[in-house]
DNA sequence: GTCAAATCTCTTGTATACAAGAAGAATGAA
DNA sequence: TTCATTCTTCTTGTATACAAGAGATTTGAC
């Protein structure tokens, strides 16, 4: 295998920050990790950098790596460009989306409905990430597709936590539908708007993620 | 000085990468860059991880770093994307900036100007970058304005070779007359309009770029 | 008792040593 | 000659050793 185990534990760490293992300004010990993991120090600082580059840690100068979690008005700031992001996405798309592409949207879009009917959440999630994933490679400009997902991927956990708002899926769901339909009748102004509202965070949706953020943020002090 | 060697190499290596000082494709060598700045290959590794983290190179697992410039293509796209940071960037100053945002953009437009008048290129390269800053954080989403500045950082060689394209900055500095009565004016569309067309590659500039690249691209293959 | 300075410890940053995989050279067979 | 296989060498990945700075603690003066 190819894997070096700095991607590895990565990848575990990027685990425990987002499934909320650690608090808010807390340090990252090197030492303490690499024996938790049973590696050295060496493939741990390099995790650090990697966490460091998508913002999940901040490094400073001989003091250490400290876990760095959004507040709430950065939140809000990120998917505001997230938003946006999808916006470009759906608007270029709307001109330039394949027929195979367009039948694997579809796909998804049912995918999805399923999973919600069944009750299986993380196929939901899986599925809906998939339709997102296909809507940035529709757009046909691969860098903007890469830095939606990557912004995609750095939500993941506030989405999730925001979609459990009660009565959210369905609405969900509808809007897909519309963002297929906008794709079909290339239709790049709905099928930007549509995707801005899709993504964006407002009116209820901005109380309902609020109120989940505080009751994360109290999990966490206490 | 809490400056770290892996952090000083970093911008080293930066600097001779977008000087074109590599070939496409080149892979940068450990050891040779090592006694090359006198140091050990740990704080090269740090160097070169962060290069990847911000697209420069590419880490292949076992084989190596590798200089990674984009082609013409991705070039285009990410100004299209960086066209679109900007005009949300525009969109949102023009209901946020402040008075005092306002005198600073204005004086830096002057600068501007007056870098222009005197033939001093660098300064105006200087005094374009602060215009566009001051724009990323008038947008007030302080999210926004991290990854505004980020790609427009990734575009400094790109955007230089571009504005030495005749008469290109008599008609970028009327641009920024523009944006600036935009945000005055509180009008959010046309400030985001304009700052579209004023970064977006199009009609002679498309051109101007394209020729500008292959004289790059042939510099570096012979 | 409080504040400041020096010391001490603990952690990070860098260098080096060692392990292991990848590219290329040499050898052999067809 | 050409292809495949083995072996060698070179490079990266990981571990460890060492250096140096940051923070805590203790000691001393007031």
């Amino acid at each position: 295998m190819g894997t070096r185990i700095a991607d590895t534990i990565r990848e575990r760490i990027e685990q425990m920050i987002v499934t909320g293992e650690f608090t808010d300004g807390e340090r990252l010990d090197e030492v303490k990790l690499a024996e938790q993991f049973g590696v050295s120090r060496t493939p741990l600082r390099e995790a650090f950098q990697a966490l460091a580059a998508s913002g999940l840690v901040t490094l400073e100068a001989r003091r250490g790596a400290f876990i760095r979690h959004p507040d709430f008005v950065e939140l809000v700031e990120m998917f505001e460009v997230m938003a946006e992001l999808e916006a470009m996405c759906g608007f270029r798309a709307a001109r330039r989306v394949t027929e195979q592409q367009m039948t694997d949207i579809a796909l998804t879009i049912d995918a999805c409905e399923a999973a919600i009917a069944q009750g299986d959440f993380d196929e939901y999630y899986r599925e809906n990430e998939t339709f997102h994933h296909l809507l940035y490679e529709a757009s046909g400009n691969r860098f903007l597709a890469r830095e939606a997902a990557r912004l995609h991927k750095r939500l993941k956990p506030y989405r999730r936590m925001q979609l459990r708002a009660h009565g959210r899926m369905p609405q969900s769901m509808r809007e897909h539908r519309a963002i297929y339909a906008a794709l079909e009748c290339s239709d790049s102004k709905d099928a930007a708007a549509t995707l801005r509202l899709h993504v964006a965070i407002q009116g209820e949706r901005f109380n309902d993620l609020m109120a989940s953020y505080r009751q994360m943020a109290s999990l966490k002090t206490g």
